[in-house]
DNA sequence: GCTATCTGATGTTGCGTGTTGTCAATTTAT
DNA sequence: ATAAATTGACAACACGCAACATCAGATAGC
């Protein structure tokens, strides 16, 4: 008896990396296996078999970091569309002209869909999170709602004439953002039928009819 | 030996049924169950023994009328949305002058919304599909298409000299289509918070700077 | 060198599930 | 009434899988 809690003491170096770092490096592997496995074969024909030997661990890591595959199925979305989330504002962000509407929609819609161009990612976006649970739901609706307030924002501080009631810019915003969406996932069930710029092309149609009525209000 | 192979052979009446009837009956029976099942459990939370206590029927039926439960869920979903582009169709014929084009969208997107409005329709149709497997991502796409060659018809039909070309025009409808789907996936995961009228005026919005372009062009 | 810690591999258990089979009860037709 | 067909309830099997346990080898610190 006496034990004075060891639990509490794991600090060693192995292979030159610290403690944290190596379960860094191990939950960085199985979001990478994740990625892959829920991007080809799919999320619920991966079982956790394949998935510790794709990552080049056992499971014993695997509950080290998750706590079910439903946790790492979330970790990985997470992951995904943050990236694209930076990548999209950066592409905004780089435009010069802060009043060039038309640039600016045209470098967040080429830096989307370049993303949207790896058939991997753009599967476990677009097709694996959906009815898995109610908890991914919340948080596939959540992403999406980023880019509509983030566009409800934009419009509504370039033309604060059109559109005053924020519900009614908030759905708007939906519907746009839901085009932008939709018509990526189609694009990738499609198999990219069509060239990128096509389909770029035809988004830019439904934003000009937008800002036209918008040109208006003023 | 010289059996006259009887299983070419069932022909009775039961309970006044034909065999042919009975097996239609049951066949629905399993379709309603895994409607309501799929709309509320989820479909892969859903197994075979739920699923036939809920049909009142025993397993042995079901493999009379589907081969698996992805078998079923197809069937499910073209029951629906053979049901809902048959609504959405009758609106829109139900509409008398045929030129009139905001009454004919907003006919059409009532009947629409008007069966989002059931909850478990609209997960089974939005939610539970996707991922399944490439077959149903498949089917899914298809129903997509239904609407938006429709669309573009209607659109290529009204205004000739609107984008001419094809594949650009259907990439247009798309797009419209999705903004539909997407707002109406959206409202069904933010549990219909906005009323459905609202809704609806958002989208209709963008299919009015969609309108103008259109009328600028002849 | 010696010990504690860390890691990788493999085994084991238990549960849920799809699927098939069996058997008695019910109903129809002759 | 008797036989055949239909139906329903339930048992039994086989399979895959997650979760936990065990054990030997490798590595770092003293």
């Amino acid at each position: 008896m006496d034990v004075p809690a060891k639990e509490i003491a794991p600090s060693r170096l192995y292979g030159g990396e610290a403690p944290d770092v190596r379960q860094a490096r191990r939950r960085a592997a199985f979001i990478a296996a994740g990625l892959t496995l829920f991007g080809t074969v799919g999320y619920r024909k991966t079982n956790m078999r394949s998935l510790c030997k794709a990552a080049g661990l056992t499971d014993r890591y695997f509950y080290e970091s998750f706590v079910d595959m439903e946790d790492l199925l979330e970790a990985v979305y997470d992951e995904r569309i943050g990236q694209m989330q930076l990548h999209v504002l950066a592409a905004i962000n780089a435009v010069d002209e802060k009043s060039d509407w038309d640039a600016m929609v045209t470098a967040a819609l080429n830096a989307l869909f370049k993303f949207v161009e790896d058939p991997v990612t753009a599967r476990v976006v677009w097709l694996e999170v959906l009815g898995v649970s109610p908890r991914i739901d919340q948080r596939y609706a959540a992403s999406l709602q980023f880019f509509v307030t983030f566009l409800q924002q934009l419009t509504q501080h370039n033309f604060p004439r059109w559109i005053p009631d924020d519900t009614r810019a908030n759905l708007v915003s939906r519907a746009v953002i839901s085009a932008v969406s939709g018509s990526a996932m189609n694009w990738l069930l499609s198999h990219y039928r069509e060239p990128r710029d096509e389909v770029i092309s035809a988004l830019k149609i439904v934003f000009d009819g937008l800002l036209l009525q918008a040109k208006l209000s003023r």
